[in-house]
Order: structure tokens, then sequence, then C-alpha cells
RNA sequence: GGAGGUGUAGCGAAGCUGGUUAUCGCGCCGGCCUGUCAAGCCGGAGAUCGCGGGUUCGAUCCCCGUCACUUCCGCCA
């Protein structure tokens, strides 16, 4: 490698480097033979140069031009010249300029492809992570695995400017089953005992607040044992922080100004801070999801005052048995909304508990079609207050509150999509604070917290918080971006009374609390700061900078669905040896089908 | 665990209501070609239509089952 090792990248040489001999390496990326002259583009990382081996070009030196195929690694040898007048490419930033090749080394040969790097048409996905190698060529994929990195950088640069410092915290740690499952890992020196992989930095970083860090972050890999999805995968990398003496407030200026530097930085966008807050209550009773997507409107309206003055019983009895009526207005969907497309919509709430999804459509002289008869007297009304017009399609959802919101919020999101109202290059940041802290679990009754056992309650609920857990607002706050949850975080409990109070209500025994945690709170006893903190899912904050709709795509080596990688195809069995150096053993599934 | 979608040469797709020599583009192989840049022209190879069963005179097409991938629900402190 030394003798043709480069002395220029792939992208670099302009007009200025005429008459210049260098030495190029990189890929073939496309072979242009004439018979008489060859052209081939080379391409690395940095882009792609123009290599010419002309007719006159020795014997030799044609031979090897012509055995080379498409991805073929080279090394090209020559002398920079201008392009003939009227063969200059404009669409290349090395367009000027060619190089006449003297020496071709073939550094290594490339089997014929499984699917062609340079193709708009893009392989299945199963196929593009089973070689990801070659997808890495791919200027989609390096686009993203540098944006990836940049993003990393300005976030590296943002906090540390801001006095955090990066500290790494341990990835074998003890398991604690609520939550997420976790991944858990064997120790062979402790037989029958296991480690955890972390799901969060969680209690580490708090320990480090106790330990006078004052502020942290760490870009952190987590691992959570649950099924996968689009924005989901089997381990994923959270920008964890965390700072003492901090307040709500603090936490989200400070990652507000995070991603006003990542964004500009990286894709030179200006994001407009503050973002709006919307309590929970607002994002669930206007949108329907405690991660709406602002980049439309159509804002739910309550319909319960036209219930009563119908013959139309459905909503009367959701009304009757303390449930909601809400009603969404789509504009200008009258026309495009055919009965069998509201069908689909109306899957799309069924597909969320609803029963049902009632519509009718909004005409110059009143409301047609659907439930509209049930309506005609109010029509006017209706119109007025809902604000709707002519040629707007206005969906109704009648039931329980939670299934009545969260049910119309599937609609909302689906018609967002369906009617282009969601342009990815457009980035609507939001926050959604204020949420319960604590939720019934319908099937035990008993109450369970909703984001974890080490969140604040607000200051107001601190003395009753007992009486009706239900009604307990926490400090917990979430970053929305386009409809992705995009970060998550609260002020932390540090007051060892407090916690054990939460612990109460959740009905977690205090011995199996120390058991679990008791080097937290232990850690708490001794003068722990106030502190509050978040964590970012950078792999979801990459895939909305890239225009992606899965994080499987800004990230390098994913799974698949099934929790696979197709390349190396892990998980894989172990050797018996390995088993019992671990004392453990397979229990081989019962075949069922025997009678 | 559940619901939907997809599965046709190496890749991306077409194949409408059952009858085709299973089509097209890219790639691959061979040949021609002095300026291309998604080069072009001529020729060629390459497909048990995911797999198994069924209905039918006849199935890529219809039905059942199954597998893989994918989207969503459940799950995700």
């Amino acid at each position: 490698m030394e003798k043709n090792r480069r002395t220029v990248n792939c992208g670099q040489l302009t007009i200025g480097d005429v008459g210049k001999t260098v030495t190029l390496n990189g890929w073939i990326h496309r072979n242009r033979d004439h018979g008489g002259v060859h052209f081939i583009n080379l391409r690395d990382r940095y882009g792609i140069t123009q290599v010419v081996i002309d007719e006159e070009a020795s014997e030799d030196l044609r031979n090897t031009a012509s055995e080379l195929k498409m991805e073929f690694c080279v090394a090209a040898v020559g002398t920079v010249r201008a392009r003939p007048e009227g063969m200059v490419n404009e669409d290349m930033a090395t367009g000027e300029v060619e190089l006449a090749v003297s020496e071709l080394e073939v550094l290594n040969s490339c089997l014929p492809l499984p699917f062609m790097v340079d193709s708009e048409e893009e392989p299945n996905e199963n196929l593009r992570l089973k070689y990801r190698y070659l997808h890495l060529r791919t200027q989609g994929m390096q686009d993203r695995i540098k944006m990836r990195h940049d993003a990393t950088w300005a976030v590296r640069n943002y906090l540390t400017d801001k006095g955090f410092w990066e500290v790494e915290t341990p990835t074998l740690i003890k398991s604690t089953p609520e939550g997420a499952r976790d991944y858990l890992v064997p120790s062979r020196v402790n037989p029958g005992r296991f480690y955890a992989l972390p799901q969060s930095p969680q209690l580490y970083k708090q320990i480090l607040m106790a330990g006078g860090t004052d502020r942290y972050y760490q870009i952190a890999r987590c691992y959570r044992d649950e099924d996968a999805r689009g924005d989901r995968q089997p381990e994923f990398t959270q920008i964890d922080l965390e700072m003492s003496f901090a307040s709500r407030d603090d936490v989200l200026e400070t990652v507000e100004g995070m991603m006003v530097k990542t964004f500009k930085d990286v894709l030179d966008v200006d994001v407009p801070t503050p973002f709006p807050r919307l309590s929970w209550q607002e994002a669930m009773e206007n949108y329907g999801s405690d991660k709406p997507d602002l980049r439309f409107n159509m804002k739910f309206q309550d319909f319960a005052p036209f219930v009563s003055g119908s013959e139309f019983g459905v909503f009367k009895s959701v009304l009757e048995s303390g449930g909601t009526v809400k009603a969404m207005v789509v504009p200008a969907a009258a026309e495009v909304y055919s009965r069998k497309k509201i069908s689909e919509l109306e899957d799309v709430a069924k597909s969320r508990g609803a029963r049902g999804l009632a519509w009718m459509k909004v005409t110059a002289e009143g409301l047609d079609g659907g439930v509209s008869k049930f309506y005609t007297e109010q029509a006017a009304a209706i119109k007025n207050n809902l604000d709707a017009k002519e040629g707007d399609l206005i969906l109704l959802m009648g039931s329980d509150w939670k299934t009545a919101v969260t049910s119309l919020g599937a609609v909302r999101v689906k018609l967002g999509a369906d009617l282009g109202l969601t342009k990815p290059e457009e980035f609507k940041f939001c926050w959604v604070i204020d949420f319960p802290l604590f939720e019934k679990n319908e099937e035990t009754g008993n109450w369970e917290p909703a984001h974890h056992m080490f969140s604040m309650p607000q200051e107001r609920f601190l003395d009753t918080m007992e009486e009706n857990p239900g009604e307990v607002l926490g400090d917990l706050y979430d970053m929305v971006l386009n409809g992705n949850e995009l970060a998550s975080g609260s002020v932390r409990i540090h007051d060892p009374a407090i916690q054990s109070r939460v612990f109460d209500i959740v009905g977690f025994p205090k011995k199996e609390a120390e058991e679990r945690f008791g080097f937290l709170l232990e850690a708490f006893r001794y003068g722990a700061p106030p502190h509050a903190g978040l964590a970012v899912g950078f792999d979801r904050m990459v895939m909305v900078m890239a225009q992606m709709n899965t994080i499987r795509d800004v990230i390098a080596f994913p799974k698949n669905t099934q929790g696979i990688s197709p390349m190396d195809n892990s998980p894989s069995p172990v050797d018996a040896d390995q088993l019992a150096d671990l004392k453990l053993a397979i229990i081989e599934e019962k075949q069922e089908d025997k009678a």
C-alpha cells in the first residue's frame, strides 16, 4: 500500500491542481469503456473524480482498466488535467478536471454485487442490513452517519461550554425488574447471578449529583428488552444529562439551547425558542396524544353542547356514563374523503379501542352525510361553534375520555400524513409538562408511577398527595418534535422522606426498596443536592433531522424488528462449554402439537 | 400474543377479473464503439413466481396453512 497510497482524495481536485501528479485511492463507482477512451468515476467518502485511460495508454494499462468492475478498490496514479472545452461537468465538485492515468493498481476486487451501491432504488431492508458494509457506501448512509457524528459533536461542544462533564457509568449493573424487561448477563464468577444491561444510567447519574459532579452528561447506550418499532430497537443511544441545584426550567432552557445549537450546526436550521409548553392535560384534550405533532392544527373541540339536542343516542349515553364527545374539523377534506376512506379512518380509531367514528360533511347549506340527519336543527350552531367551513369534514368521537381522545388522536395522526400536512423538513418542537405522577393500574387497582419512582411531585401536591394520588402532577417533562417523543425527564426526589411517601403510595415495600436501590437512598441521606435532568433519544433526534422514518436508517449496525442483526446473525446459539461455564441450561420448548 | 401490508431472475418492479414462450429497467456475460459522465449499440445467460397443501381440465393469480420481512396494537419505569 505504501507505494500507491493516496496523495489526494476523490473530492478535492480543482482546476488549480492541473499539471500535478497525484495518486487517488477509491472504489469504481462508474465504468464507461468506449473502446478507445475509458472513463472511470472513482469514489471515496470525499467525492468522485473522473479518471481517464486514453487510447494512447500502454497496453498493460488498458488491459488492467478493462478488467475493472463495479466497486473494485483501486489506486490510480496520474496527472491532473483540465477537461476539454465543453466537457466540464457542472454537477461534480471535481468536474473541471480529470486524472490522466499512468498507473492503475487493483487493491482489491469485488464480487458481483447483491445490489447497486449507487441505485436510486433501495433494496429491501433485510438485504441492506445483511450487506451493511455495502449499504454504508451509499451517499444516503454516508450523509446520515456524518450527520450523526456532527450531532454528537455539537452536543458535546454545547454541554462542555455549559460546564457539563461527560462521565461514563457501568453497563453491567443490577437488575431492577420494574419498567422494561432487562437484558441479563450471567456472571461466571458468581454462578446463578446476573448483571443487567442498563435501561438508562438513571441511578448512577443521580449518584453523580450526590457526588458533587454538578453537571453530568453522557452519550449513553441503553438496552431494553421490548418489541421493536420504527423508532425503537433493543439498544439505543441517549444524550443523558443531569443538573444539580436546578429547577425544571433550568433543564428545559438548557436543552432548548442544545437543540438550537445542534440544529444550527448540523442543518443550518434556526429553531425558535422558547418551545411551546403544553400541559399533559392540554395535549391529550386537544391532540389526543402526549406527543402531539404541531406541524398541523386540527385541534379537538368539545361536542358535548350539541349532544342533548339531538336524537343520536350513542353520544347521549356516552355523556350519561361520564364519557367525552370530541369533534375534529378536517379542513377541505369532505370531497377527498369518501365513505370508504372514512371507514379506513374508523379502523384506525377502532384499533385504539374506539367503537366507531361518526362523521358529517359541511356544505354551504348545512351538514350532509353520516350522522348529519341527527343534527340538522343545530347545523348552523355547530358550524359556527366549531369554526367549520364548507367543504370541511367533521369527525366525531364519543367514548370514555381516554379512549375518545387517544383514538381520535390516532385518526389525527393518520390524517396529517394522508393530507400531506407533515412536511419532514419542518421542525416543530414543544414541551409537554405537568404529567400525572401516578397512574392507576386498571387490573390491580394499584397506583403505579407514570414515569419512575424518583420523580418529584409538584410542590402544591406535597401536603396532600396521599389523599388522591391520581390528581398529583409531577415535575415531569417530555420534549416532543414532530410527533416524536424526543426526550423525557424530571425533577428528582432528593428528600428521603418524600421518597419514602412515594414508595408507600405505589405500594413498594421499604425492604425491597432498600434491597434494590438502597445505595441511592443511602446517598440521599448524605446531603444530596436537589437535582433534575433528562435524556434525549439521540437516534430519534437524528432520524427526524435526517427526515427518515426509522432509527435503523441512522444507526450504522441496527437490528431488525425481530431483534436480529442479519449481517452477523446475532443472537446466536452458544457452545455447550460456554453454558457449562455459566452453569446455565437451555429449557427446550415443548411441542404442543403432539396429542 | 394480536391486526394489516409485502414476498415474481442478483436488485427494483409489471403481470387487470385463473389459460402469456412469465414482461420491463438496472446489474451480470460476450461483442462493437475516441469524450463519456445514469454513455450508447448488438447479442446472451439468468425465475422450482417465499414454502406446503387445497379448489380447478388448468393457479404467479382463488382458498387454507406456514415462514420471512415490515407497519401498527399489546409491551416500552
